[in-house]
DNA sequence: TTTACTGCAAAAGGTTTGCAGCTCG
DNA sequence: CGAGCTGCAAACCTTTTGCAGTAAA
């Protein structure tokens, strides 16, 4: 179990009732969340503009990530610790699934060894598109 | 060589001056461009009402892909049906580099054999984000 | 001639800023 | 008490829409 209190004391925030609420239902919901469907889950608990305030920072402070998954949408997901891990996204409805397996080190590595330009990789961002088995079957693609 | 003309034609496109303009930019460019760095390259040869609409046209026709850098800066890249390729993006200096490196084909198989919910995977996106060794000199990182 | 494309103005969305008041530490 | 956090209004920026005029086929 993740005390929220301590994610926010770590980073030098405040514990305030948004905030914890903001960072619980991140963790809780286990998978990027647009602006709008956290705020709709925290409707009257906090503001939107507060909301993006407290996404900007956490963002800088690396505990949630901020991941386009093409629809020209944000979403906004917790960091877990444990498991770093990729999507893949429905183009048909959005639904969104993750992917465990990554396995990009060899990769890294290659890239390293071979880019002129660049000797330090921070991070990568890897997404899959397609379309989910339900689409599929009543959507007839 | 490629014929730009031949390009609109084939997805229906008339062939006006700056639609021609634009995709030889874009495939002179060799590299992922935002909107604002088009515009100022095509400043008084197109409206930016237009380029958007271009721009649009040529995603939905796959002539063109659109590339979130996680910056929340849109770029546009015109797809080479020669090489598919990824990018590493300077999180310093913005600056850009192909990797050529991909080979994401046995993870795409792994994942869909893995998803109970997903078993078509129409393509990824895969960005790296680092330092470039002139930041890393000149900054010190 | 027909319909796509274009440019301008305006609207619409999404995100950020300013500021005064509140609250955590 | 002081700095960080909050909410509201307003500003800002990017992208889209409406519409009339222009140009490609």
């Amino acid at each position: 179990m993740i005390k929220t209190s301590e994610i926010l004391n770590e980073y030098g925030y405040r514990i305030t009732k948004g905030r914890v609420a903001l960072i619980n239902f991140l963790i809780s919901s286990k998978k990027p969340l647009t602006i709008d469907e956290i705020q709709k889950a925290m409707i009257h608990k906090i503001d939107r503009v507060t909301l993006y305030r407290a996404l900007t920072d956490f963002t800088k402070s690396k505990i949630v990530t901020k991941i386009n998954l093409q629809n020209s949408k944000v979403y906004y997901e917790f960091i877990s610790k444990i498991h770093h891990h990729h999507h893949i996204i429905c183009e048909s409805c959005g639904r969104i699934e993750d992917i465990e397996n990554c396995n990009q080190d060899n990769l890294q590595n290659k890239i390293i060894k071979s880019s002129k330009n660049f000797k330090i990789i921070n991070s990568h961002s890897l997404e899959f598109f397609g379309i989910c088995n339900n689409c599929f079957k009543t959507k007839s693609y």
